[in-house]
DNA sequence: TAGATTGTTAATCGATTAACAATC
DNA sequence: TAGATTGTTAATCGATTAACAATC
């Protein structure tokens, strides 16, 4: 038996608390290297300028456990969060596009450590098939249903453009693949019990851009106002 | 005069709101091309599987005003998204690190729709300046805070690896740079006044794929428990 | 007119934050 | 012991959803 808490694993847990939990762990990485041995939520939330309260309760789903006054300890702690995530046991997965951000991705070597390995790249363009794009095979589109299948692949990624995509994720769905990675900018259909995340740029730059217009205007404003009082 | 409401700008608009507005627009324009001249709550909201309630709040901080029974006018919803998310007039913006994913940003012409113009990219590798990416000149990085200052460039978009992110951002700072497009893997310190937007994309993964862990575990867990009651 | 839809107010839900007892 | 920190319960906050009158 493990010294934590059975994890929490049955109830589901918030969206921001999965995506709070890697800065966690990237953190306690740089302290680790630095040789410390305890790690406070007080700690952490400085560092990341959050509720230490809120941490706590992040960490609670992990199930790990601290100790009053001392805090957690570090390896127990990354430990909790990796098993939390999955971070132990390897998912492939098959990425379809093998453009630029497709080839970006087949690069992120830290994948691996996150428990995601990209097994395999899929296009459509026949000038793409037979390359290899960082030592991953890029093979003909057709082919993945039955790959996946076979090979019991799981997440599909993709990042082709919005006009392909959805026919990508039905191929994807034809073949087993139960969670994707979407990277065109459009709203795949797919059945309920295949989850999809949407990392869209648009929606992205869309909230960045207005959030800084409205600053700027409201500096704007009050600089108006100062001149105003100031008369 | 437009016929529209002035824009809800001065209170501050809740991000997934302005994250659903460019979803919104995307619709929007495959419908005009259509040729249909008005939609209404409840289309947006079948094609998305969003609540129609929250689309009508969405689409009143942008100002637009429809009609009972009707809906909106198409070209007037269209406009009043786009005007209030600023993507009429153009953001020029600065990228750093011409690597794979800076050089599929530099890509992305489809940006210059949503108001962002990517002018030109920098890089602290001398064999990378002096190219050409996407007819994008590649500057070296140095050069940075004194051209955002002559140009007013208020945009920059981080493409480097995590160990030199901090520095890019801080020279991006120097330059007078107010919101940041975040790709690396960090957290940022930067002055309050500056805005920026993490798209870190081991935070989306880990979602992602606890999730996927957590729905195949459930499965077998009724599956198990079908056997049982079976008996 | 009847009914679909807007606009708006109220209720609900979920996440964050505050409060505080337990404890090392 | 004193004080920092955990674990947990309660209060707050903000976003989503429901309810409903107004209206074209």
């Amino acid at each position: 038996m493990e010294p934590t808490n059975q994890p929490n694993a049955s109830r589901t847990v918030p969206e921001p608390t999965l995506r709070r939990l890697p800065l966690y762990h990237r953190f306690l990485k740089g302290l680790a290297e630095q040789g410390r041995e305890f790690v406070s939520c007080t700690m952490i939330a400085e560092e990341l300028g959050l509720d230490p309260t809120q941490i706590r309760k992040d960490i609670e789903v992990t199930g790990a456990v601290g100790r009053p006054k001392v805090g957690y300890v570090l390896t127990e702690l990354t430990a909790a969060i990796e098993g939390f995530l999955g971070w132990n046991n390897i998912n492939e997965a098959f990425l379809v596009g093998a453009g630029s951000l497709g080839s970006a991705l087949l690069g992120y070597s830290k994948f691996e450590q996150c428990g995601l390995s990209i097994v395999a790249a899929f296009d459509a363009d026949p000038a793409k098939v037979g390359q290899r794009i960082h030592d991953k095979m890029v093979l003909p589109l057709e082919k993945l249903p039955n790959l996946a299948q076979r090979m019991g692949i799981k997440i599909g990624i993709i990042t082709v453009p919005a006009a392909g995509a959805q026919k990508v994720a039905d191929l994807m769905v034809e073949g087993g693949v139960r969670a994707i990675w979407n990277f065109a900018p459009l709203r795949l259909r797919v059945p309920e019990n295949v989850i999809v995340r949407n990392e869209d740029l648009y929606c992205s730059l869309a909230a960045l851009s207005q959030k800084l217009a409205q600053a700027l205007e409201q500096e704007k404003k009050n600089e108006g106002e100062v001149i105003h009082a100031a008369r």
